[in-house]
DNA sequence: CGACTCGTTGAGTGATATCAAACCCGGTGG
DNA sequence: CCACCGGGTTTGATATCACTCAACGAGTCG
């Protein structure tokens, strides 16, 4: 067998993890047309109002945030995405972007073809079912932040944000599970909670004083998660983290 | 050919309006084994936590909300289904519900059984885009819930909540565009956008009192849909109407 | 006719926003 | 090496939107 690509192999794994593939489906995702890229830091990967791309990315290092803008120009952030995720998932099968997606840091991907991948999804069950399973996780997602930034005050907002970001660093093995540099800004910060770049500056001093975090300079390091989480009203049940680890192939064929 | 079941014809309908479907496909569908089935208002669909069912829901009419808890007692609705909506895509592959779904009012719905369901989303491409897009759509409405309860005043958000509900409503041939009875109560509809019943109801004044809105008890008309809409800040992009316009459904007399 | 739920209104409070200034720090150019 | 610059952070003072608490009214059901 000839010396498989490595990226691809990173695909399949991923893949894998969601759903038991066979070898011709390995072989499929082998056989995927992609190109590597690079975004710096503000750059968009897509802009809200757009046909969708050409390509669909799949992040292999760097971190990307989706974002939707209000009338008044206030930016809200509803979701964060790091290795291991694909970012066109959520319209892979829309004619319109309804939001933009942006690099966060330097982001690194493989853009695959959006029209190989649709094929791979809709004619590949144990593809298609890893596929849902991912969109579906980020719909959940979706679902906890409009909980976070609707029913929570400030506090166990950004308590929240700081589980959740630490928690899926952790499970794409970007960090341990005990601190990590802040990926974003305090204003990207309240952007995603809902809350002024202030407000979220008071609000980590309070988190802080309280010994919940304990911070140094970008850094933010956890001594005791637990009450952190307590704080933050955090269950990681939205996160569906056992259908990342073991793969039960129910449904597929 | 025998005479067609009204009901799997209507799901038919609704899957051939997102993707074009071939005869193999409907008859498909047509094989679906399902049972009817009514929830009376406040019954329980799904409890977060709990493992899917065995059935997925398909709504024939009535209304039903999506709803998760925080710790502090606090609810938040995300989201409100109709006649004509899948209520289970969002958990056909992942194994423990992360929310909650409850009857709103009388809810009457095709009960399909899952497995049944899930092997037609993956084995048959057609149908799986079409729920793809399903579900997708689904998600696109989550995250402009994000903005509208993160970034948006709370004359906007009840007025943005009214202008979804309406549209949708109406692209569902539940009413026309000229207004409708308040499916919820106050208080439901401060859960769903993030503000307390006491505030939705001098909001809803503050609404007519503009000339935005005419009340009547439930019932809420619109005069001025599009300065509604400006107050909203209302655009229905991310509700993807293009994908649910009644194409095309080739082969079916 | 109670007993209940839902809607309405008022008064007082509080959490978060706004505005404004200073500070810190890494980077750049003189 | 220093001066400066700019983005990000920190802090204070004040404003405001939405919450809380409380009461009452209207409709409905048994």
């Amino acid at each position: 067998m000839p010396p498989k690509d490595p990226i691809l192999e990173k695909i399949v794994r991923k893949l894998a993890s969601r759903a038991s593939l066979d070898e011709a489906d390995r072989a499929a995702v082998f056989a995927l047309p992609y190109v590597r890229r690079s975004y710096e830091a503000p750059a968009y990967v897509l802009r809200e109002g757009e046909p969708p791309r050409k390509h669909c990315s799949f992040v292999l290092g760097g971190l990307a945030f989706r974002q939707k803008l209000a009338a008044t120009g206030a930016r809200q952030i509803v979701s964060i995405h790091m290795t291991g995720d694909f970012l066109d998932l959520q319209h892979l099968f829309l004619n319109r972007a309804d939001h933009s997606v942006q690099a966060l840091s330097l982001l690194e991907t493989a853009e695959i073809e959006r029209s190989a991948l649709q094929e791979l999804v809709l004619q590949r069950p144990a593809i298609g079912k890893a596929m849902w399973i991912d969109a579906l996780i980020d719909a959940s997602i979706f679902r906890e932040w409009i909980l976070n930034v609707g029913r929570r005050d400030a506090r166990a907002r950004v308590a929240h944000l700081l589980c959740e970001v630490s928690i899926r660093m952790e499970a794409a093995g970007l960090t341990d599970g005990s601190g990590y540099k802040l990926p974003l800004t305090q204003e990207q910060l309240g952007d995603a909670v809902g809350l002024t770049s202030v407000h979220v500056n008071r609000t980590l001093r309070a988190l802080a004083e309280q010994g919940l975090i304990r911070r140094d300079k970008r850094y933010v390091h956890f001594d005791d998660l637990k009450a952190l989480r307590a704080a933050a009203d955090f269950s990681a049940l939205y996160l569906h983290l056992d259908q990342s680890a073991t793969p039960d192939d129910s449904g597929g064929h």
